[in-house]
DNA sequence: GCCGCACCTCTG
DNA sequence: AGAGGTGCGG
């Protein structure tokens, strides 16, 4: 495959999945194109991500990705003033650095995959269908917004309201002609600045676009960040404001240390927090537990399950899985978290769970993801209404855990318990 | 400390 | 009812 414009990157498809990559909930705003069919054979059979191109608005430029089984494919778009063909090979060869920063192609994903299917059985069944899935490094202050917008919420909503977000609070970088609709105009915006989200009347305003309750803290939590750090650029050769500097700058710390400055912000509990930590501030050690986890940690390695399948995820529940899974993958537990995840949700779209299931047949397959009574236990179906008062006496059965279950330390637990409490009470005092 | 409920909105 | 939760009050 050849493609005009871009330069290439070799990069095989098992150290970065790009479809999956982008479109499992990490980043929220890329956008794709999709390439009209051509009748070419070759690119018709191709995988996925050769038959659509993904791009990005960044503070100053629009990237541009394409794949291949072998390669990465790469280009930006720059506003006015045109880069000249002097300046084109300097402007192209940072791409490249944001690239290999963004993507963290320093990591070697094969030899992870190897060392997590041998320390666990259970990935080693799903390895090879969903190869190439890894951490994105991305910028903390768009990643600390974007997952204050996820809390009861689903994929698709999120994406909607944060292509809102640089829609209204952002101007354009840049206008162009869509590829292969010439009558169509694709604009695009940055992701909105600090100060801009901290303005008084944001959060009305984002209420009547739909935000809900998150509104209020989008503004509160740009407010806040402003408050305590500023709205300035005292680094002008930078063009980021000193908050989302001071953001960057959690990095250095301590992952406990960051998650106790993340847990300040109203709208990030320990759950947003732990994305934030694993997705732009370098904690690879990081699971954030959510349902899907949760359900992955019952079905196959053994945990506890809650009460008659609703998730009532308790603090020390949250630390149990957490500790556990660090347990079984080590260093890198929160990559290899999202290996699994993102197999489970590729799947759900189409027919169920991939792996939150032990049933052989898609029906079955649906069924057990919604947690029907029938599931495991064989017992009768049960009306919402029955199982709401059983459930209290209900635990859910123990699938044979393909590992021994570790005792874990107790003073840790209880002070992970406690942390989110502490420093949520503490904000209230000030 | 721990529990339970409300919260926006959309979808199955 | 539940979705990749969080804040708040008992």
């Amino acid at each position: 495959m050849t493609l005009v414009g871009f330069k290439s990157f070799p990069l095989p498809l098992a150290q970065l999945a790009l479809d999956a990559v982008l479109k499992c909930g990490q980043s929220f705003r890329w956008s794709t194109i999709a390439f009209p069919l051509s009748g070419d054979k070759e690119l018709e059979d191709s995988s996925p991500s050769e038959q659509v191109e993904y791009r990005l608005c960044l503070r100053d430029r629009v990237v541009c990705l394409r794949q291949s089984f072998d390669t990465l494919y790469y280009r930006s778009i720059f506003p006015d003033p045109q880069p000249t063909s002097i300046t084109l090979p300097i402007r192209e060869a940072e791409t490249l650095k944001w690239l290999k920063d963004y993507f963290q192609l320093d990591v070697d994903l094969i030899s992870l995959y190897r060392e997590w299917g041998m320390k666990d059985k259970v990935f080693a069944k799903f390895r090879d269908r969903f190869e190439g899935i890894r951490i994105l490094r991305q910028d903390p202050w768009e990643n600390l917004i974007s997952f204050i917008c996820s809390s009861n919420n689903n994929i698709s909503r999120i994406t909607k309201m944060v292509q809102n977000l640089c829609i209204h609070y952002s101007s354009p970088l840049i206008s162009i002609k869509h590829p292969f609709l010439p009558s169509e105009t694709l604009t695009y915006h940055p992701f909105p600045t600090p100060s801009v989200l901290s303005r008084s009347g944001v959060a009305l305003h984002l209420r009547s676009l739909g935000f809900g309750y998150r509104a209020e803290f989008i503004q509160r939590t740009a407010k806040m960040l402003v408050d305590a750090h500023g709205i300035g650029c005292s680094d002008p050769s930078s063009p980021q404001e000193d908050p989302e500097l001071w953001l960057q700058g959690l990095r250095g710390l301590s992952t406990a240390d960051a998650r106790e400055e993340l847990l300040k912000f109203v709208g990030v509990g320990r759950k947003v927090a732990d994305c934030i930590l694993l997705m732009s501030l370098d904690k690879k050690e990081v699971i954030p537990v959510d349902t899907h986890v949760y359900q992955i940690a019952v079905k196959h390695y053994g945990m506890k399950g809650s009460y008659g399948g609703k998730t009532n995820m308790t603090p020390k529940l949250y630390e149990d899985i957490n500790s556990r899974f660090l347990s079984i993958w080590g260093d890198y537990a929160g990559w290899a978290h999202s290996v699994l995840f993102t197999a489970d949700l590729k799947f759900f779209s189409n027919y169920g769970s991939a792996i939150s299931s032990t049933e052989k047949s898609p029906a079955a397959t649906l069924h057990n993801k919604k947690n029907s009574p029938t599931s495991q236990s064989g017992s009768p179906v049960i009306s919402p209404s029955a199982r709401r008062k059983k459930r209290l006496h209900r635990q859910v059965d123990l699938v044979e855990p393909e590992f021994p279950t570790t005792p874990k330390s107790c003073k840790e637990t209880t002070e992970h318990m406690n942390l989110v409490d502490r420093v949520k009470k503490r904000r209230r005092n000030v």
